[in-house]
Order: C-alpha cells, then structure tokens, then sequence
DNA sequence: TTGACATAGTGTCCATATGACACTATCTTG
DNA sequence: CAAGATAGTGTCATATGGACACTATGTCAA
C-alpha cells in the first residue's frame, strides 16, 4: 500500500500507433479484457512507472505491443477529465507514434488480449475517451505533413516517389498532382536518390530514394 | 491519509503567464516560499484537486495569482522526469497564457510569497525544471506568431495596428516592415476599423481597430 | 502662427512560389 | 511484339512575399 497525505490521481500513457498498408491509414487497438468497457477496443497504454520518464514509458508500451523500438514518437495532448475513468482520477499523457509499413509485426499480445490494426477510417467504438484523442492524433499528424518532414516516418529506409505521394494521399485522403509533388519534395533537398530500382510489376521501374538523415523529423517552410 | 495499491505520483499545472508591457515581453514568478528551492523563482502552478479537469486547475492557478480571467490559455506540454522534483514523483502539465496588455495587475500575493513581472530576455534563475519549460513556451509563442492570430491575445479590446506591429516586433525580436506587415495582416479579414482614434503624443492621432471574433484564435495560412 | 517633431499611413515592382495541365519512357507479360 | 501499367518529365499563368521612401496629421514650444 503507498500512502499520501493527500489524494494523488494514477497516470498513464496511452499510444496512437499509426502506420500505412494496403493503402490505408491504420492504428493499433486493444480488445479490453476486463472492466471498465470490457470487450471494447481502447488504445494500447499503461501505467507510468515511479521510476520511469513520460515517454520511456510510451516507448514502452509500443514495444510491448508492436515489438517495434527507435520508431517516431512524439508527446500529442494530456487528457485528464476527472470522469473519463469511472475507477479513479486517471490522467492520461497521449502519444502518437508512426511506423514505417515494412516493420508492422505484431507482437504475441501482452495478456493475451485481441489486438489489431484498424483502418482510421472504419474504427469501431473506442472506450474512454479514445476518439478524442484518436481524432486530435490525426489532426496534428494532418497539420504535420504540410510544414514538417514527418512522411518520410512511415516508409521503408528506400522507397519510391510514388510510396511517398501515396502517404500523403492517404493521409490528406486528397489526390496530389504528380509533377508539382516530386518538384516540391526533391526541392527541400531531404532525399538522395540510390542507384538501386524498384521492380515490381509489368510495368517502368521506380527510383528507389533514401533519406539524408533518418529519424530527423525536419520543419519545413 | 489517501492509500492506493500502487504508488501515484503528484500532477500538478504550472503556467508561464506572459504579456507585454514597456515594449518588453514579460513573464509572471512567484518566489518560493519553502524548500526545495527556497527563496528560487518559479512558475505559478500547483497541485489539480481531485474533481477538476486540468485546464480548469490551471485557470484556477491563472486568477489566483493574476485575478484575471477569460484570457488565452493553451496546453502546452507536460513535463515528468522522475527527478524533476526531490520530495516525490510530480509530472506537471504546463499551459500558457496570454494577459491583455490593460490587463495587468498583480493579485495580492497567495501565500504572502513575493511576485513579480520579468522580462523574458532577463529572467532569474528558476527552480526545477522550469527554465525548459519557459523555453518551450515561448519557441510555441514564436511559431504560433506566424502561422495564427494569436498575437492579438496581446492587445486590449481597440488598438492601432502600431500596436499590433510592436507585438509581433517584440516577440519576434525583429524588426517588421510597416507597409507590408499593415498589408498582410488587413488581408487576413479578422480586424475591423473603429471610428475612433487614438491620440497619445505630439504627432498624428492612429485609427483604433478591433477583433472581429475576440477570444478566437484562427489559424492563418 | 508657424515650424519642428513625432508617429500614422500609403503603392509599386521584382523575385519567388504555387498550381494547373498531358505526354513520353520503360518495364512485364501474354 | 503489342497491350497494359506505372515512372518520369516542363511550361506557363497567377499569387505571394519582400524590398523600398515619401506624404499626412497631429502637438507643442518658440
């Protein structure tokens, strides 16, 4: 038992984990096991350690759930109405991270709850508060791709013009002129191109192009 | 005594308060009282009571020590090393807020603990990890200059475009070009032409503009 | 009264960025 | 070797941003 002289609310970190395949923006949910919204799907999240920094404990949880480590990650919003967890005051420190499409491995799950990856765009009802802060994820990771490099986190370490136009498409859910995308994107002097081609199809090769500095989520303009 | 099964920390808000007054961007402290950091300036804030959202608290911290109300205040980051703070583990969700220049008068001082204006470019040494989150704040500020209306947060209900140029001057610590900075900022459409004008000093009286939609902040761009 | 002073207010031009738009190139496969 | 599929490429018109200097209108003091 751990005492305090006064009442200390429980604080956790919950994840938005975002990645792109088979052309569609997806997250990663959890089936909950037991109550509150027992069966509902919820963002993966735990507990923050005593000992442990806000994101270490993110990174943390991702891993648990995705076996994936080094990924993007950033701190999105603290939620903390006192009602949103009808057990106790639950402040939660929200995160979203993006996984580039080749390294989407699921891991065996934590306790043997379901998980799975959901299309943002067809999401079942979330427990708590999920869907506030699923939608502020989205906003941010919206706003994010017009002044900042942060596409580039969810390719592969070489990948084609078109993979990157295909992140924004999905992303912005808007079609990008071609042309006037690979000028702006080659322009902002990010990419080196490889001599390496992607083949894959009865079609043209593709310039296979990789990243002056991975991991580095550039401001642009 | 308030007993859990497992250890909670403390969440508490702090808030930098800033405003402008004699062409300088200031900030409010408050002089700490008791250990740790004794007699160290640090930011207003304090411990979220049990039954309140957060921003509530952070509003609550805001009129106690300002009296104001109503004004922009803005989540910011939250902040949780674990030794952040020698007694226990506290991780504090840090806001900001921006006082109207004609708003500024200093409460009568909580706990009797001295409180005082700083100038941005000359604060004292701060207790805990406040000089980060000082420095956030204000890097969110300059960012937001540009890419929303935020700057008018600055000014009392009619002002001079003067006025609003000054603003944009004194946080930027750069110097603006009066004839485009006027031409842009007409353009954006938010600001209306009063009848009035003011007059202040030996030389050409200023048309007063006022807000469209005051307390809204757009994003611009 | 008038001239000195201080701040308000105003327009043009050039360079750059943005956005619309269509065809050729190169590969695979039947 | 023709059909099909995706890769790759340039121009022009318009909008935007930034440099730049002078006139307007008030107060106040001589």
């Amino acid at each position: 038992m751990y005492s305090y002289r006064y009442p200390h609310p429980a604080v956790t970190t919950d994840i938005v984990i975002f990645t792109i395949r088979d052309g569609q923006l997806k997250l990663l949910l959890i089936k909950r096991g037991g109550e509150p919204h027992q069966g509902r799907w919820a963002l993966p999240g735990g507990f923050v350690e005593m000992d442990e920094d806000l994101e270490t404990s993110a990174r943390r949880e991702l891993e648990e759930e995705t076996g994936v480590s080094g990924v993007y990650l950033e701190q999105l919003y603290t939620f903390g109405r006192p009602d949103r967890d009808p057990r106790e005051r639950v402040i939660t420190v929200a995160y979203y991270a993006l996984i580039p499409s080749d390294q989407v491995r699921l891991q065996a799950a934590t306790d043997a709850e379901a998980v799975g990856w959901f299309a943002f765009e067809e999401l079942p009802p979330l427990a708590f508060d999920h869907d506030a802060i699923v939608a502020m994820a989205h906003q941010r990771l919206v706003a994010k791709l017009d002044y900042s490099t942060i596409a580039f986190q969810f390719l592969p370490r070489e990948f084609t013009l078109s993979e990157l136009q295909d992140v924004y498409e999905i992303i912005l859910r808007a079609e990008v002129d071609k042309r006037n995308f690979r000028k702006q994107v080659l322009a902002l002097g990010k990419l080196v191109e490889t001599k390496k081609m992607k083949r894959d199809g009865a079609h043209r090769p593709a310039r296979l192009y990789r990243v002056k500095s991975p991991g580095k989520v550039d401001i642009i303009k």
